[in-house]
Formats: C-alpha cells, sequence, structure tokens
DNA sequence: TTGAAAGCGCTAACAT
DNA sequence: ATGTTAGCGCTTTCAA
C-alpha cells in the first residue's frame, strides 16, 4: 500500500495535523517542514485525493456532457476547457452520448453519482429534466453552444440567427434568390435558432419562404450528402445550399464531389466550422466560422469563478432558496464568414 | 446535504448493513427490500462514490492520456473506449497534453494522485519514466497507437511499418520511383515504424534512399503544407507524395489546393486516416485507413479484463514482484488503403 | 504552531 | 439474512 500521512507524521516525529497543515500550505516550523519533506521524499508519499474528497466534500472533477467526440466542434471546445480546468487543479470527465437523448440523462445521473463539483454540457437533445435535476445539488452547470428554454443557467453560445442570417446577405448580395437551407435537428436550439435565421434573412430580402428549400438533416455527415440530394431533386432551380454545422457540410462536399457537380458554377456552397477543411476544400469553401477557442475559454472562466465562489461562499448548499445568489451569465458570441471561392455571383 | 446511507437504515428500520447489501446486490429479505427502495425513493438517495473509492480502494474512474483531441484519430478511439468503459461503471478522466512531453508527464502524476483504476496512454513523446512509475502501482496501463522500448506493458497498435509499404507498394505498381514521404516526429514510435516502412519499401523495389525524397513534419497541419512546399522545392522530380497521418495529409491537400497543383496529373497523393474526408477531396483520395473503431475496443477489452482479474485477485498490488504473474499482450491490426482517384499511373 | 480526536459515507468482517 | 462495529486517509475543530 501507499504511504499515508500518518506514515510521514510517524517518521517526521510530529501529528498528522502538522502535515496536513503542510500540505495545505499552512504555517509549519522550519524544524517540522524539513523532516516532513524529507519523510515524503523518502516514502515516496502523494496525497490521495479520494480521502480528500470525501472529508471536503469536492471532488474538484467537473464532468463534461457532450454530443460527439468527434466532432471537431466539440473536441476544439473540450480540450480548451480541459487545459484551463487543470491548470487550476481540476480533471474532467468526459461522457459522449453519441446524440442521444437516453444517453444525455444516464451520463449526467452517472456523473452525478460521482459527485463531479460542476457540469458542461453541450445538449443534444434533452428535455432539461436531467439538468434542472442536476441543479438542484446546487452545483454550477453551464451550458455550451445551446440554451434549453426551461433551464435557467450561465451558458456560452454563438449568435446562431445572425450567423445563417449573414451568410444568406452574403448569398443574395450576390444575386442568389433560390437558396436551399441544411438545417440540423430541430430538437436543439441552435439548430433551431440557425434555421429561424436562415427564414428571417429569407424574408428580411423579400424571398417567399419555400419548405422546398429546406432540408431536416440530423447533424451527421450523411444527412449533409442525403440533404445536398434531397434539395437537389426537389428543386433544381437552387442555386446556392448552405450547411448549417460541419458535419452536414463535409456531407455537403462528398455530395458535390461524387455527384459531380461544379461549385460554383452550377451550386455555391456556403459551410460552417473549421477554417483548415475549408482551404482542403477546392475550390475553398466559403465558412461560417465559430471563435471555438473563446468558447472553451469562457465556459472554463464561467465555471472557475462559480466554483471558487461556492469553495469561499455558503458551501454549494442553498440550492432553490438560494435568493438570487447566482445570477446565471449568458456569453454571445459573434460568428465570423470567412470567403472563399464556392459563391458565385450570379448576372 | 444529500441522504446517506444511515439515513435510508433508519428509515427502513435496518441496519448499514443491509442497505449496503442491497446497493451491492446481495441478498435482501423481500420486507426490507421494499422499505429500502422506499426510503431510497422518498429521500431521493444516490450512493457516493467518492465514500466508496476510500473504502474499497478502488475509483472506478480510468485515466486517458493523449497527444491531441483535436484529432479525428484520438478522439475517435476515446469515444469509443469511453463507450465500453462506461457501459461497465468507468468514468474516463481525459487529459490532452498537446503534443508536449512536459504536458504529458504532468498528466500522469495528476491522474496517479487521483488514483485511477487504469490507464491509457496515446505517447506522444515520452520517455517512458512517467509510465514506469505509474506501473510500480501495479495498475493496468495500455499503450495506444505506439508502443516505448522502455516500457513493458500491454499494447494496441497497427502494422504501421506494413501500412506505409503497403503505401508505396501502390505507388511502384503504377510507375512511381520519386516518392516523397512526409514523416512524423521521429520521437514516436509510430512515426517511426512508418518511415521504417517507407524506407524498407523503396529498398525492396530498389528504389535507392535519397534524404531530400523526406520531410521531417511534427503530425500538425501546418507541417503538411510546409512539407509539401519544401519536397517540391528541393526535388521536382518528385511525383507522388506519402502523408503519414491525418493532419498532414489535410495539410498537403490544402498544400496542392493553394498551390495549384493539379492532382493527380502532376502530383499524385496518398494520405492518412479519415475515409469521410478523403471522399470530400477532389479527386477522391487515396489513403491508409486504420481500423479506429477496433482500436478503441481491443485496448477497452485488455483493460476491463486486466481490472476484472485485480478485482477478483490478489488485487493491484504486489508490484514489482509480481512473478510474471501479468503478461503483456501486444495487439496488432491492419490497414487497410481505401483507393480514390489521387494516384496517376504512369506510362 | 501543534497534537489528539472526531468524523466524512461507505464496505466488510464478525457475530448473531 | 441482518445488525454492530472498525476503519479507509484525510481535514478540521479544539486544547494546549
Amino acid at each position: 500500500m501507499a504511504a499515508t500521512i500518518r506514515d510521514i507524521a510517524e517518521k517526521a516525529g510530529c501529528g498528522v495535523a502538522t502535515v496536513s497543515s503542510y500540505l495545505n500550505g499552512g504555517n509549519v516550523r522550519p524544524a517540522n517542514r524539513t523532516r516532513i519533506e524529507s519523510a515524503i521524499e523518502e516514502l515516496h508519499y502523494t496525497v490521495n485525493e479520494t480521502a480528500r474528497m470525501l472529508k471536503t466534500d469536492r471532488t474538484r472533477m467537473i464532468g463534461a456532457v457532450i454530443p460527439e467526440l468527434d466532432s471537431t466542434f466539440c473536441a476544439q471546445v473540450l480540450s480548451e476547457i480541459e487545459d484551463v480546468l487543470r491548470k487550476h487543479g481540476y480533471a474532467m470527465l468526459v461522457c459522449d452520448c453519441r446524440s442521444d437523448a437516453g444517453r444525455e440523462k444516464e451520463a449526467v445521473d452517472f456523473l452525478m453519482n460521482r459527485r463531479v463539483d460542476g457540469l458542461f454540457v453541450i445538449p443534444a437533445d434533452s428535455s432539461g429534466e436531467d439538468l434542472v435535476d442536476f441543479q438542484k445539488s446546487g452545483k454550477p452547470l453551464v451550458l455550451i453552444d445551446r440554451q434549453i428554454d426551461s433551464v435557467e443557467c450561465s451558458s456560452v453560445c454563438v449568435d446562431n440567427r445572425r450567423a445563417i442570417h449573414s451568410a444568406v446577405d452574403l448569398l443574395t448580395a450576390k444575386g442568389h434568390r433560390k437558396i436551399g437551407m441544411i438545417a440540423g435537428p430541430q430538437t436543439n436550439n441552435a439548430a433551431r435558432q440557425r434555421l429561424r435565421g436562415f427564414e428571417q434573412a429569407c424574408e428580411d430580402h423579400g424571398i417567399p419562404a419555400e419548405d422546398r428549400f429546406v432540408y431536416y438533416g440530423d447533424d451527421s455527415i450523411r444527412s449533409g450528402t442525403e440533404g445536398l440530394r434531397t434539395l437537389l431533386e426537389q428543386s433544381p432551380d437552387t442555386t446556392a445550399v448552405i450547411a448549417s454545422n460541419y458535419q452536414m457540410t463535409m456531407g455537403v462536399v462528398i455530395g458535390v464531389n461524387e455527384m459531380g457537380i461544379s461549385v460554383p458554377e452550377r451550386l455555391s456552397l456556403i459551410g460552417f466550422d473549421n477554417p483548415q477543411f475549408a482551404r482542403a476544400v477546392h475550390p475553398k469553401l466559403t465558412i461560417v466560422s465559430q471563435p471555438v477557442q473563446a468558447i472553451g475559454e469562457r465556459a472554463a472562466e464561467i465555471m472557475l469563478r462559480k466554483l471558487d465562489r461556492d469553495a469561499n461562499g455558503t458551501g454549494p448548499g442553498t440550492p432553490g432558496i438560494s435568493g438570487g445568489r447566482d445570477v446565471a451569465e449568458h456569453i454571445w458570441l459573434e460568428t465570423e464568414i470567412i470567403e472563399g471561392h464556392s459563391v458565385k455571383t450570379l448576372p
């Protein structure tokens, strides 16, 4: 078995409290300090975090529930968060839900049992009940990329409506009026907002709303390809297509490639996310780009601030009766259009 | 505070041991069973895993140390592992090291303090000391994608030499003799093996080894683009290029795109990983594809088997004196070439 | 500053 | 099958 704090105390000839105090940065007499240090060295002692967790009721672990690890957006955001978190001594527990509501709920329960100090969620398809449940614990919850109406908590999102709106603006400025939209699953807020942005933009530009220009995908590569095919079949007069997330963008590019559609001559394209991918596409793809790094940073920042307050304040308790003590912050970040050569100017 | 096992025992009118037994699937009298169940329901009781951890000296947490979360390969493998693990009640702690040796060591220490029951590592640039340290705890370690000479432990890898060798075979079969290789950082075994496969293949096909055909990248997108440029500058007679990981493949595709090089007319290309990306490239990219899912599955499988044995056997202890009790398994999986249209047949 | 002792919530040995 | 009890390794009063 590994050495314990008792072993150190014994070897250093002092009490366990002194060792504990030393470990936690308290004041210890120089004589004791050196003896403790050499004892630690000798016995290869390291703090048993699990014991600490039980005693302090803080695990220094944060959960992250995400729809798809294998999605650049999620991976980049998580990577950023993990970086910040670990610098502050927190570990990150990741649960990939494969965009499934049931698994999402399971994951939240799983992490609650493990007593994580806080939770990040990129909700794929959640009613929000599980999250409200978590909030009852009084621990911080931060939603990323998507809000949920029934859950009142902090969030970091981009302005999704505006993101797609500006994509439509760009297309109409170049003369497009028959614009196809490959939308995401309407169960999640981000996808809904993006579709709304599309509809709003069409209205603003006097383009009549027609169902035949909208395809409802499921954020997968497959549905991007399928969406393109469907759109072009049912509306051959389409001159431009917008794909509203990265996976579907890749799907659309696969589609034009395999169906032999020339871009932008026959069809103009605007994709989403991943500037590097956009550069790899020929011709370079015009995309809506999200500030992924900033999203991760801001989310981590909010979480750390809340954790800090919990650690010093009244404790994470008093849920429900919190009396407005915990104000939910909503951060909105802007997207940016990176122009490539995939949009043609119509005569 | 949340309800404890004592609260349940009290409310159900039995001893804590009975409740504990119930929670752990032991035999409990029907009468008690129902009363315990309703008490749990009423008090919203959930097991405090941290207490369980301390008592049982098992955290049911597994660490994963990886070079880059934002890499399809890592993300897919992790996603698979996490899936299997969670089904068996294990949580996954992820540490992204940004391909940095120092951070890798820190991550291993960090996870050791947290007393993870096991560790997965995709070593980016590790001397292996930190891993040997971990092994002293007697807990299972599984290396993925890359072995380390100085560390004797189980591993799941692909046959990297053969992977590149077969790529060269394909090129030579189509008449190529001036083949450029964009190699990864020689600090990691996988990259070394891939380069070795290249050299071996050249030798096998009677192609004299020339330094000017090899570029040493760092597995980044940037170095893929840079590698292509360098190769074509210093060896304009190059007719084909192999990129030896996904990031560099994307970099090369960006390069041909932005430099206006026609593929495969002017230059033939073979990439690595990510069949979906290959389909999105025009013309469809010929790639070496790794069985990512199988890699994750096998790794998780090995880990679970070892954990199981530790749980039932002598315990994870007796490290060092284990007397060959723990035989390291080495799994080798095969890669596959998916042909596209990026390789030209030379006259 | 330091030591003794209580106790976090759970499991497991033991006695019943 | 069930209750009692000790103790996992740590932090944190409380006295000294």
